[in-house]
DNA sequence: CTTAATTTCGTGCACGTGCCCTGTGTCTCT
DNA sequence: AGAGACACAGGGCACGTGCACGAAATTAAG
């Protein structure tokens, strides 16, 4: 016996005294390595069991510091002007980082454009030959990300999908919003809003409607509240794949003149600062405006009041939570029950100062 | 000089390299130790500059266990049946008790009725006597509550307000929700969903009303919006002091009498699931409701479609945050630059399943 | 110049865990 | 009886940091 024989010792060395054997035997039985007899095994899981033993995760992770370095594959959007929104999974993600590289962990980037499929396939492809010990991806384009998930699921490496889902895929888990509902609680914000005899214009702004998986899924919410609580003669679609903005203003002033009963308009994403540069343009502080995300320039027009309600899905907080689930599960074997679905939050001109993306 | 010199040794270590002097050396510059001659001393410090040298948090703590024990006062309403809103800045505060407890941190708690002056202030001198390292409390009643900061600021004892805020006075931070905007932001939602023609009531349903900070600023918020955006006239205001349910029904039985165009009513605290609950009984489904916090009562009401928003500002954040930021500045001298305002975030019934306190 | 006081710096241990090695005793099979 | 497999003991190193103690260098005092 190294130990003395009183006092309150933490850890494995109390255990190991206990159990009158040696640090080294209760190393083995905590990581199932072998070598120990089940008698041993036993006695000493009953005390562990006992003493409620919760490793000291500083002392692990310090020691696990001297290993080897995980590599990280995160394949994402580009951040371009038209889709800013990415960059608040990538802060998150860079905060993510920041915080765990100097416990050996390294994460590649890997970019796309979101109009440009076989960009995304060649990534996809080269994360397959860089051979990575975990991956994170965003999956704009099914086929391939089910591809790059099969390849993961035959090399057991552990795949997070965030912001948006496949259905009916082995991955590690999913962290994202429940669009269906995002969709759902914005018609209902539009409800209470309505008054008597006004219409509805829900509106798509997209280079990819139909592959868009977000968009349509945020459309079947929104509907299916309608279905099931007003009527869906109240609504009038506006799609468009041409987001430039005169083009967009010269669809809605087209369709403004069909339809002058319009009280609330509901954009299916960040876009929505297009429509509220129109809505001002041509006066109407009448109109309610709701869409997405918490942008600059969303937030500018929350502030006038053009835009009334933002739905935000904390992008910032999806991007850290996914590295940080992927590192958990790498380091320390944290197996993820179940995916962690993003609160739904809803921004109006008088709380989005506190809000945190 | 004990180093290899080849490799890229990290942290201290590398400094020492550098500098060619020990490890001790270059730890008693950065702890800003005496026993280091100016010409080191400035050396050392422009390497740390160059390298832009991060201490391993992990290993920091490590070394930190040994020393001797930090005790924390936390001073928080009881968890009685009236106000199940406090078990969840308990259980934040719980949890991060869990996460530290294991690094020489100790949580002493002191409870007190929110309808009893005395006891609060008999607790006050309770944690004034025990000399605790550092304090967090919720000011419920103001005058003790200085008594106590202005001994924390003699005694340097940091002091963490949650919840409520007391102006002007000497503390480490606030950490709770901005109650003016919180009212302000109601009567915005009040205002989307009021028709025509139509009232609203303002309802405060506790037993100290003039002393509770709380409700006074969310109810002067509120007005605020009204003033400026509405007309007072269309308030109808409800006080009561007696919480039992017949009471709160009788009054607002009779108020509904003289006010029969009342579209929605707004409640001033959790308390809201009374008002919930007279409604249904008197069959009203039309009338929009709005109050607060995420309590089991409430949601069950708001899936029902009784109560229509609650507001809810993270309350088991709140704790977690407040003592992790305790923590931080006992422990590593992290310096708290401002308050933390808690988000206000708006719950309805499709999205109260994402919600996390 | 010598000695004491003071300043300046180095060494070694501790924190709890993971993982390696060597040695020793025990049991089983040939 | 000898060989091999197994079950452990015991020690060691590493991770990066904090700190007590002691050694060395410098300065002050005699």
């Amino acid at each position: 016996m190294e130990e003395k024989q009183d006092s309150l010792l933490s850890g494995v060395k109390e255990i190991a005294r206990r159990a009158k054997v040696s640090r080294a035997t209760v190393d083995r039985v905590i990581h199932n390595r072998p070598g120990v007899s089940v008698k041993t095994k036993n006695r000493i899981n009953a005390i562990i069991k006992e003493l409620d033993y919760q490793p000291n995760v500083l002392a692990q992770r310090l020691a696990l510091t001297s290993r080897g370095i995980i590599r990280l594959a995160v394949l994402l959007p580009d951040i371009s002007e038209e889709t800013e929104y990415w960059k608040a999974p990538l802060e998150g993600i860079n905060k993510a980082e920041a915080e765990i590289k100097q416990y050996g962990l390294q994460v590649d980037y890997y970019f796309f454009d979101q109009n440009v499929q076989s960009v995304f396939a060649l990534q996809v492809q080269q994360i397959m030959e860089n051979n990575p010990d975990g991956v994170l991806i965003t999956p704009t384009f099914e086929p391939d990300s089910i591809r790059l998930l099969e390849y993961c699921k035959t090399k057991k490496i552990p795949c997070v999908l965030m912001n948006s889902d496949i259905a009916g895929q082995h991955r590690l888990c999913y962290i994202g919003p429940e669009l269906f509902d995002s969709g759902y609680l914005s018609a209902q914000l539009v409800h209470y809003c309505l008054k008597d005899q006004q219409k509805v214009m829900i509106v798509n702004i997209a280079r990819e409607i139909e592959n868009n998986a977000a968009i349509l899924v945020k459309e079947e919410g929104f509907l299916a509240y309608f279905k099931e609580k007003l009527s869906e003669r109240l609504l009038v679609a506006l799609n468009t794949t041409d987001t430039r903005h005169h083009a967009v203003a010269a669809r809605l002033n087209e369709l403004l003149e069909l339809e002058s009963h319009i009280g609330v308009i509901y954009v299916t994403n960040s876009r929505v600062s297009l429509v509220a540069q129109w809505l001002e343009s041509i006066g109407r502080s009448d109109i309610i405006l709701i869409g997405y995300d918490y942008l600059a320039q969303n937030i500018e027009f929350l502030k006038r009041g053009v835009i009334d309600f933002l739905l935000c899905e904390k992008p910032q907080e999806q991007g850290y939570r996914s590295v940080m689930t992927l590192f958990q599960f790498l380091v320390f074997g944290t197996l993820v029950k179940e995916d962690y679905l993003i609160p739904i939050d809803i921004i109006t001109s008088a709380n989005y100062r506190y809000y945190r993306n």
